[in-house]
RNA sequence: GGCCCCAUCGUCUAGCGGUUAGGACGCGGCCCUUUCACGGCUGAAACACGGGUUCGAUUCCCGUUGGGGUCACCA
């Protein structure tokens, strides 16, 4: 059996970390069982949908690298819909009501306040059908019949049908709500996994009885539990976090990808830089029940641990120019364990290509910075100028240590700290060195 | 409120009656390093509470408390 797994959006905003990582859960597992990741774009609210989400969507999916292996559209598929409801009609399984949304808002807290569930009740068969309404449609739910599926993550379920409204799949104007086209798309296409959230599991008790109505297959199911904030809570704040904001703070892919992979699940969270070991050991098996906590700090950690392995061919077009071209590799293997974010290159790139402003080397070391400059234009540059340099000035000065070595990196890089300057001084180069040591008084 | 999930270090979790309660991230220390970072080693750190069952409960059962989900003419 050919494993299809679908990742549905529904355009009417921006994917957010909830949506991504269940666009990852889909992707891996369909990559792990050699199968095929399908997107469909579940644009059935024509009101809500936009077509600039739709290319969003594309967009993050991309830059994340979950390439979809075909792409549906919801509003290219309404005969298809059209021709079950009717056949749904006629089976009795679809019937129209004409309640209004106040009329059942106030059933439905009535309900609630008398503590009873607040479930939709079906009118008599023989109830009025008021004149010059038009109705609007719902899925007869069988109350005779349990259902029940086992859960990829949370086990054997169960429900029973009289808890459950009979959900709205058609509006009075003929639009389509959410739950029957799924069902009907996830059959048309051949899902053989709905993985998604766990917000979802009573839509999935709906559901598996239309599968069965239209007399088609049951999917399996994984419902995987939430994401929560760092406040425990389900905040704001996590859904409006999507691509662009992790983009912009300079998350990569990968990190993201790493993160939304193994949290909630019992494999640690890895600095993986290639996803192929995710994809080797995801198993719903492994999925915690619980919510998980979302960190945006942690997040930020793994990011960086990411960034210190990532190949100069990852991050080229993203480097700053300026630097020689046969120097570009050795400048990012170089700085690289000393960014958290790409961007950061930037700043290292300015060091090593200059201008730098002049750095406040402390008055004792003027002297010491000086004769480093005439020293550093004697040594040999070719192989080693950090060491030859202060092994020459050691010998000089009788520095050592500390005294020896960091003001010259200041006056060299104006920092106090920074990456190996073994790495650093050919790249800054000798002229621009030599200069830097000569002017190292403010 | 009904129904459904869940409850172990700060966080993500392993554990499926008898364990020095394990790992990962983070945190502390040490090492490496002529800085920082990286890396290596090491340390501190947890079974929500109350009843049962049992020779023995983190583990099984019930309850309490707490957290999450859901009960839309949203998805």
């Amino acid at each position: 059996m050919t494993i299809i797994t679908r990742f549905a959006p529904s355009p009417t905003g921006m994917l957010h970390v909830g949506n991504i990582r269940t666009a990852i859960h889909n992707w891996l597992f369909a990559r792990k069982h050699g199968g095929r990741f399908l997107l469909r774009i579940d644009d059935t609210d024509a009101a809500r949908s936009e077509e600039h989400f739709v290319d969003a969507i594309r967009t993050d999916l991309d830059w994340l690298g979950l390439t979809p292996d075909g792409e549906e559209r919801q509003s290219a598929r309404f005969t298809l819909y059209e021709a079950a409801f009717e056949r749904l009609v006629a089976d009795g399984r679809i019937y129209p009501c004409y309640e209004t949304a106040e009329e059942l808002d106030i059933r439905r807290k009535i309900l609630l306040s008398r503590g009873l569930p607040p479930v939709y009740e079906r009118k008599a068969a023989d109830a009025t059908v008021p004149a010059g309404i038009a109705p609007h449609w719902r899925f007869r739910l069988d109350h005779d019949a349990p259902i029940a599926w086992d859960d990829l993550v949370r086990g054997p379920q169960h429900f029973d049908p009289h808890l459950l409204s009979d959900p709205v799949v058609r509006r009075a104007d003929g639009s389509w709500l959410y739950m029957l086209p799924s069902a009907i798309d996830d059959m048309d296409m051949g899902v053989s996994h709905v993985v998604r959230g766990e917000d979802h599991v009573s839509n999935t008790a709906a559901q598996i009885q239309m599968f069965t109505a239209l007399g088609g297959a049951v999917p399996a199911f994984a419902h995987a539990a939430l994401l929560t904030g760092n406040e425990g809570k389900l905040s704001k704040r996590l859904g409006s976090l999507g691509v662009e904001h992790f983009r912009d703070i300079g998350i990569e892919p990968q990190t993201l990808l790493a993160k939304l992979a193994r949290l909630g699940t019992s494999d640690p969270v890895e600095p993986f830089v290639d996803a192929a070991p995710l994809i080797a050991s995801f198993d719903f098996a492994r999925f915690g029940r619980a919510p998980a906590r979302f960190d945006e700090g942690e997040l930020a950690q793994l990011n960086a641990r990411i960034i210190h392995q990532l190949p100069y061919a990852a991050v080229a077009a993203r480097l700053p120019t300026g630097m020689p071209k046969e120097q570009d590799e050795a400048a990012w293997l170089a700085i690289r364990a000393n960014l958290e974010t790409v961007a950061q290159a930037a700043d290292w790139w300015q060091i090593m290509t200059g201008p730098i402003a002049p750095a406040p080397v402390d008055g004792d070391d003027r002297a010491f910075v000086a004769e480093a400059a005439q020293i550093a234009a004697t040594i040999d540059w070719a192989a080693d100028p950090w060491h030859a340099l202060t092994d020459a000035l050691k010998a000089a000065s009788g520095r050592k240590g500390k005294a020896l070595f960091h003001p010259l990196r200041l006056a060299l890089t104006g920092r106090e700290q920074g990456p190996d300057m073994r790495a650093l001084l050919p790249l800054i180069g000798r002229d621009a060195a030599i200069e830097r040591l000569a002017a190292g008084q403010p």
